[in-house]
Parts: structure tokens; sequence; C-alpha cells
DNA sequence: ATGCATGAGTT
DNA sequence: ACTCATGCATA
């Protein structure tokens, strides 16, 4: 397939511009979708579109979805020089869903240590959960979103080979040895003390620094 | 446009 | 318990 990050990202912001052309929301193209009938392809959200046209979904994410878009786009072209346009609304159900919100101060020290250890075992998540005050879940997730964040073809590391970073761990506690430079204290950016987990300030803020310089 | 979440398929 | 694609809710 059409793998080039280069091309993709062209055909994006050509498909962006056409969809405003005829003047189309993003919502709009998730639905219309459907109407497509390709096999294996029902419709998407507003979300997705979104992402595809911001490109803040993964490489493959984008190639797979590519060829779908393509074929709207051209379907729908088609569709407006004969004036006939068929809106498409499907029906949901009423469950209202609530989204938890994570403080900035939580999630300052979330980053710090996802700097440190982006794949934390499932006790340190817990740990760190008690310590922000917040459910053990909504912290498990937060570095999954994370992680997938990371992979995201506009914000990730540029460099192309994923590398994971090990899994921490999870048996008894086996601290990270490391040697500790030196580090005056006010060298963070950070507005209040950052509760480590693992104890390294140096490591962390290393780690952080590279992560910041994206 | 983006944050937190779900579900299917893996590891 | 993780990754990946995706979406509801909300800024």
């Amino acid at each position: 397939p059409a793998t080039d990050p280069r091309e993709l990202e062209s055909f994006a912001e050509r498909f962006k511009q056409r969809r405003i052309k005829l003047g189309v929301t993003q919502a709009d193209v998730g639905s219309a979708l459907a109407n497509l009938k390709i096999p294996g392809v029902g419709c998407l959200s507003q979300s997705t579109i979104c992402r595809f046209e911001s490109l803040t979904l993964s490489h493959n994410n984008m190639v797979a979805l590519k060829p779908i878009l393509e074929a709207w786009l051209e379907e729908a072209e088609r569709a407006q020089r004969e004036k006939m346009t068929k809106p498409e609304i499907y029906t949901g159900g009423d469950k209202k869903r609530k989204r938890t919100s994570i403080a900035a101060p939580e999630k300052r020290s979330l980053e710090a240590y996802f700097a440190v250890q982006p794949r934390p075992s499932s006790e340190k998540i817990a740990a760190i959960a008690e310590k922000l005050d917040l459910k053990k879940n909504v912290v498990r997730v937060w570095f999954c979103n994370q992680r997938q964040k990371q992979k995201r073809m506009k914000f990730s590391g540029s460099l192309g080979v994923a590398t994971r970073a090990p899994r921490d761990p999870s048996g008894p506690p086996q601290g990270i040895p490391q040697p500790v430079p030196h580090l005056s204290p006010d060298s963070r950016p950070f507005p209040e003390p950052i509760p480590l987990l693992l104890r390294s300030v140096a490591v962390f803020s290393a780690l952080r620094a590279a992560h910041f310089h994206k």
C-alpha cells in the first residue's frame, strides 16, 4: 500500500480542503461512509475523521483509512455534480456517559512518572493512584492513552521504528540503580515537588528533558 | 480538537 | 494486562 508518510500527509491535507469545498463536515463524512457499502466498512465518528485530517492517528491507522476516505471523496464529488445528496442520520441511545477530568497538578505528576517509566507495573500504578488520589483504573488508562499518543504520526518520536520501553517488572521492588549526578533543585520546571516513586531525581530529569525536547 | 474510555484481539 | 482502532463527551 501507500505507506509513505509524506504522501499520507499530503493526502490528508487535500482531503480536508476538498471536503470543505463540498461543504461537508467531519461528522457528515463519518456517517456517509456507511452509504459507500464498502465490505467491512461502516461509519466512523467525527473524532476519527478529525484525527485523520490532522494526522493524529498511528501510521497504520492512516494507511488503512486512506483508501476508504479516498473512495468517499470521489463518490461525494461525483454526487455533487449531479446534485443528488442523501442525508444520513442514524439514531442512537440516550445513555449519557461521564468523563472524569484529571486536574493539572496531577497531570503534571503523571507526566513526570511517564517520563521515567512509561509502562509501570500494576503495583506502581496502584501506588501512583494512591499518591495522586485517583482511581487506579483512571491511572492505568491514562498510561495506555499516553503510550498511544506517542505513536501518532504527528507527535511521536520522529524516528520510525518504535522501541518500546521495557515493561516495569511487577515483582518485588527492584530499585533502579543509577548514579545521581548533581542537580540544582530549581532546574526543574515543576511548581511542586514531584513525588518520586522511583528514587532517582537525576534519571527522572534527564528523561523528562529528552521527552520534552521532541 | 482532544481527553478519558471501551472492546476486540494479542502477548 | 497490553495494544490498537475508535468514539462519546467536552473544551
